[in-house]
DNA sequence: AAGAGGCCCTGATAGC
DNA sequence: TGCTATCAGGGCCTCT
């Protein structure tokens, strides 16, 4: 599911509720995520209280009292919930309890409980996890791999130009390379394709100089954008407290096959392609190759 | 060393 | 109704 705005809208309602807060209990009830859960993990976390709530990339990074991080990576179908006492309270004597996310799920697989809340993880594929990080050397040797931020000054059109000047993949794929520039995935890719008016088909080395600064600008601008409204709801993306994002609705190209061009006087048709095994939108008139 | 492809997993939807 | 196939927002690993 989440992209980098998706995760930040995360970021930010986690925040709220868990920000130097202590956790008093862990209950794990599937260890089987991408990475196994160790059998230590609830007791590591037990009595130790959220410093701060963290993200890089699309990865939450929760900082703890004994200096030590819990990085939560939401993989493709992943959610968190929050549910409050009082809400708990409210939710059982009303029938629609049963069909509230906050229901027990099979795909309920941690709870993380506070004094006054408890924090759900919900994923339905399982290609997310956790993972305790105990200092910040192994924290930054974790992410070494990671190329830097969309909003980080490193990501400019020098840094582009250079990176991409030897690559032969399709610009699509590289905007999705997380060793290149971390946090965008596949809807955003398009999307700031058709902003930039780049084919998604063509050559990381045949960009020049102008369009590395213009996708070095549009990146921010759409991720940017998608944050202010909350990120994207397709399926059933949600943040903590069940709010649905509304970036899907300014969706230019994404799922958007067969519709005409959003751009002015654009008379162009939204195709959809499928390469490295995913899907791409594009306007076939101004992101010509 | 870069790039292509497979794989981890479940659920929704389409087509027969 | 029930089956089979295809498709999903990601990232890691292996092979060439």
């Amino acid at each position: 599911m989440p992209e980098l705005p998706e995760v930040e809208v995360i970021r930010q309602s986690l925040e709220k509720k868990i920000n130097k807060k202590r956790v008093k209990k862990v209950i794990i009830k599937n260890r089987n995520l991408r990475f196994k859960i160790p059998h230590n993990f609830e007791d590591f976390l037990k009595n130790l209280k959220i410093t701060k709530v963290d993200r890089l990339s699309k990865y939450l990074i929760l900082h703890l009292s004994n200096r030590s991080y819990c990085i939560i990576h939401l993989g493709m179908s992943g959610t968190i919930h929050s549910i409050s006492k009082k809400q708990k309270k409210t939710l059982l004597t009303n029938t629609s309890f049963y069909h509230s996310p906050l229901m027990p799920n099979k795909h309920n697989h941690v709870e993380i409980i506070f004094e006054d809340l408890k924090i759900i993880y919900n994923d339905p594929r399982r290609f997310g996890f956790f993972q305790i990080i105990k200092n910040k050397n192994l924290l930054k040797k974790r992410f070494l791999s990671l190329g830097p931020e969309p909003f980080d000054p490193k990501f400019n059109k020098n840094y582009i130009y250079i990176s991409l000047k030897k690559k032969e993949k399709k610009i699509k794929d590289l905007l999705i390379d997380q060793n290149f520039v971390s946090g965008i995935g596949n809807i955003y890719a398009s999307e700031i394709l058709f902003l930039c008016k780049i084919n998604p088909e063509i050559k990381g080395k045949s960009l020049t100089i102008q369009e590395c600064s213009n996708l070095a600008k549009k990146t921010k601008k759409v991720l940017e954008e998608a944050i202010l409204k909350g990120g994207s709801t397709i399926r059933d993306f949600k943040n903590t407290v069940g709010l649905k994002g509304n970036f899907q609705k300014s969706f230019k190209v994404y799922q958007r096959e067969g519709m005409i061009c959003k751009r002015h006087k654009c008379n162009g048709i939204i195709q959809k392609k499928k390469f490295s095994n995913r899907s791409t939108f594009l306007c076939n008139i101004c992101q010509k190759m």
